[in-house]
DNA sequence: TGTACATCAGTGAACGCGCGTTCACTGATGTAC
DNA sequence: TGTACATCAGTGAACGCGCGTTCACTGATGTAC
């Protein structure tokens, strides 16, 4: 039973049992703490006690585990967006918790949302799963479904949408001389116009 | 006559004449080449010409070069945004033109760009002038003085339409699965619908 | 106008550190027969 | 079921490097008299 979790516990055995997913748990862990500060191979290697060389046998390079690392906390992204939905039933609802959410895992985990977008050399082995892409995609053709918008446009609201939370969630969890304001009030109002660009734009 | 042109070009001189300048020059030039990964003081120190050592006597620390840097960059983008405000009359006109040019650089210089809004240790150590956030606020004033802005809602006007660029920019100029299309009619359509948002919100 | 001297703005060598990556090696695991 | 052996997943020492920062220093500049 539980073989992985046995794997992981047992830090005695010569092999580790399971490298790959501890980089990654650890790396996680250090860039919520800390951002993109300390994800080198060096460091994670250490961190998860064991050789630097040993993180080659799953990653081509650093790079490639920042990258995956940067995957992870994309998905958690998506995850928290996914959780966000689930609350909510009409659809107007259910766009807007998602643009809420968004924006809420930006100032909340500063750190992984500034990994999840951090500027890498390498790029991840898969898609993003869940992918908070396909989320806010799937949120706006429930929009459509109800005639809120035109198909046509699911692109074009999309990247609106998506700008917006992105850059004040990037904005508001740096540090950098034009912060905004942060407050619920704030933030809701910001997606009350953000609505008014997502559904008056062909009328 | 010309000092300082004297000064920059006498390399052979025991004091450099004006390594300050000279410093965030050359820093200007690597973040535009290589966005952040060449801002260190033993790097930016030799491509001076001048010993790491050298840097301290301007800066209390190569965070503080980093910092300055960073300002050099944001008031780079505020100067084309002023550029781009003189070629227009029309007060929309003038507040879409500052957004396109704020995207615009996003993309034409993506190293300059993420420089301007690194994540640093330390803080500037005077205001942006000129100031890309000022220069919004006045765009919007005039907005206002128009008719199509309440001057209450200068401030949330301000958030919505800075997250949007800002957003767009990011999500254009940087390296992330998520890359939106980019063409000069994508621009536009989010900044039309912007300007909904902008507009619309209290009628 | 000349000179003494304080101050300014650099040098150059050195520090300890962590980095990514390489090498040759070895203990543990899994599989074929 | 036992064993031989290939493969897997680590070790441990070492590399060259650039980093930020420190130290004691010195040449150049500017100022008071």
């Amino acid at each position: 039973m539980y073989p992985v979790n046995i794997k992981l516990m047992n830090k005695k055995t010569y092999h580790h049992g399971n490298l790959e997913e501890a980089l990654l748990t650890v790396g996680m862990k250090e860039a919520k703490a800390s951002g993109f500060r300390n994800l080198g191979v060096t460091h994670l290697a250490k961190m998860v006690g064991v050789t630097p060389m040993a993180v080659y046998r799953h990653f081509p390079s650093g790079e490639n585990l920042k990258a995956a690392i940067s995957q992870q906390a994309r998905e958690e992204l998506a995850r928290r967006m996914l959780e966000a939905l689930e609350n909510e039933e009409d659809v107007k609802r259910k766009f807007m918790a998602t643009g809420r959410e968004y924006i809420r895992f930006g100032l909340e985990e500063p750190g992984l949302f500034a990994v999840a977008f951090i500027d890498c050399d390498a790029s991840p082995q898969r898609e993003d799963n869940p992918s908070a892409r396909a989320i806010l995609h799937d949120a706006i053709l429930d929009l459509c479904n109800e005639g809120l918008v035109k198909p046509a446009e699911l692109e074009s609201v999309a990247n609106f949408a998506w700008s917006i939370v992105h850059g004040f969630a990037m904005l508001a969890s740096g540090n950098n001389p034009f912060r905004p304001e942060i407050s619920p009030s704030v933030i809701e109002n910001l997606l009350e116009r953000s609505w008014l660009g997502v559904t008056q734009f062909s009328k």
